[in-house]
DNA sequence: TTGTATGCGTTATCAT
DNA sequence: ATGATAACGCATACAA
């Protein structure tokens, strides 16, 4: 690889005039600095980023943590979405993106050593589970940090507007004459307490009584599971018009098992998703969803953390909250 | 952070000594090397990764290309099982993965540069436009690379079997009774080719004669042109009794189409998929479609990349063909 | 078996 | 406006 002393003995001047002209410095005439420059591009001379990042204390390089409690790795399409907007945007402000995991190669360490071992300027954390005392650890450090969808006291955090989301579909529902709404529900996250508290508050503002059976536990992104607690709901005394799936993808579970009745969408029953992944629009019927920002929740992140890296003394905590939009579709029948 | 020279202090031995014992050299006495070993545990000593780097000329830092000519970033599933599976297996290895861009921040530079840039011992190269100057200066450079479906001269590759999976996605149709079978195919790459070749020779070597207007160009992971292409094929006087898709996302743009003819799968129509992504088997009925091995593709890629790093020595290139399976779904209808 | 000295490529400080 | 020097943290060749 060509150095800065290469250029330096090309020109006649000093490695440190060569770094000062690179650097754009003051005090360097105008003359050199083009000179310099120019010898650099003619020789495709790339800073080593090792050799910067030892000598500044700086790596333009910032973390990005995907610990994935659901199992499927980053495959499922939200956090893919959050990951390439993270990736784009912090790629446009100069900085690369490395995965900050457990245990690399036989080295056990923490995601906080982790993150100090590769010199990040900062990490993002997505899908984790935020109880895990590695998480907090990383949380509560030094390192600027920025979580998704939870929020560590002091800390910046982006979060998706999960009441603003159930509220809107909820109401949505409830227009086109529902009254039996039923809501399968994700495991007991902050984003699924926060669902489930907006579900509820709509649905006492609106006057409806929801019995409990309508209300049932299942997992993200499980459809089999939908696909039972669907069954479940088939089988009441008094079944629901409307189910509210935890979202896209545990719906196609319960599709599947709504036809096994003989159930038609959403001529028999209706149904609703939560995500909005592209796949919920390619569906027909149209998958009734609320398509959240993942696009928006990733850049902000990434602007967010990078500014709290490059200007930490004017830097305050803040709590983001990203809107995102109900997608209508066709599965919400209006009915009597 | 504390680094060698703290432990060194501590110890009361030189931060030589230090380091062989910290890399378990054999020149130091098993007491000494107790002791180090103690007191970096202790004080919580990691290696800095940048120093180790600079100095060794050696990153453990591995990059991968993920540079989407189909626009969708890495948010399809068959590429995010892809980088998932990387990413595990070049963590079990010790490396970590940055991601390889064109134009980081003000700096523009190459697919090469990046990497360099980054001291990327390897590149792992997945869903590039191999046509693309930049990818092919990357990949014919001195830096250790590994390409996922597609061969550059005396350079290792990962392949997926898509003559065996076209070929056996026929051999099932055509068992099932079906002789007018239409495929639409994505754009013209070498995976596409392959597909196709298989497609057409199948065909001969089972006697079939598919006229031309049953082969037909569609997009990879466009539903829409999907759906058009199916509209086509359903304008023909003489219709095909199964469509194989590009792909599964496909099939979904085909699937709304035929729905709006009256027709139903696979009572009045047979189709078939590719990828054999997880949506695929939770749709009723069960796509019929072939699984590419995804994880195994990114394991291996992994795998070789870092042998091909550590032991350059006895390092020959090859290529890898993973074979996949074909899911059997229930939208392939048995027929006269 | 241990320690000393050097350099990886860069930049900041302080002279000139 | 420019340059000499040191230092970032680590690993190695070589000396002791």
């Amino acid at each position: 690889m060509v150095k800065i002393s290469d250029i330096s003995k090309l020109c006649g001047v000093s490695p440190a005039t060569v770094s000062k002209a690179l650097n754009g410095a003051s005090d360097i005439s105008q003359e050199t600095a083009k000179r310099v420059r120019e010898t650099a591009a003619k020789l495709g001379y790339l800073p080593n980023a090792s050799a910067r990042a030892l000598k500044l204390g700086r790596s333009y390089n910032i973390g990005v943590l995907f610990s994935d409690t659901t199992g499927g790795g980053i495959s499922h399409e939200y956090f893919s979405r959050i990951l390439d907007s993270v990736k784009v945007e912090a790629e446009r402000l100069g900085y690369d993106i490395t995965f900050i995991s457990k245990d690399l190669g036989k080295r056990s360490m923490d995601y906080y050593q982790h993150a100090k071992y590769r010199s990040c300027d900062g990490v993002i954390i997505a899908s984790a589970n935020f109880q895990d005392p590695a998480i907090i650890r990383l949380a509560t450090s030094e390192i600027p940090t920025v979580t998704l969808d939870y929020t560590f006291d002091s800390r910046t955090s982006i979060l998706s507007d999960n009441a603003q989301g159930m509220e809107s579909l909820v109401r949505f529902v409830y227009d086109k004459g529902h009254r039996k709404i039923a809501f399968l529900h994700g495991e007991m996250t902050s984003v699924t307490q926060k669902r489930l508290a907006s579900f509820k508050k709509t649905c006492a503002a609106l006057g409806l009584e929801i019995p409990a059976e309508f209300i049932r536990p299942a997992i993200y992104h499980d459809p089999r599971t939908s696909g039972l607690q669907t069954r479940a709901l088939m089988a009441l005394s008094i079944r629901p018009t409307c189910i509210i799936y935890p979202d896209d993808l545990s719906f196609l579970g319960g599709m599947s098992e709504l036809e096994r009745h003989g159930l038609s969408i959403p001529d028999d029953i209706s149904v609703v998703g939560y995500d909005g992944i592209p796949l919920s629009q390619v569906l027909r019927p149209r998958l009734t969803t609320y398509r959240q920002a993942g696009e928006k929740m990733g850049t902000e992140a990434a602007r967010l953390l990078i500014e709290q890296i490059e200007q930490p003394e004017i830097w305050l905590p803040q709590q983001i909250t990203v809107t995102g939009e109900l997608l209508p579709g066709d599965t919400v029948r209006s009915i009597g």
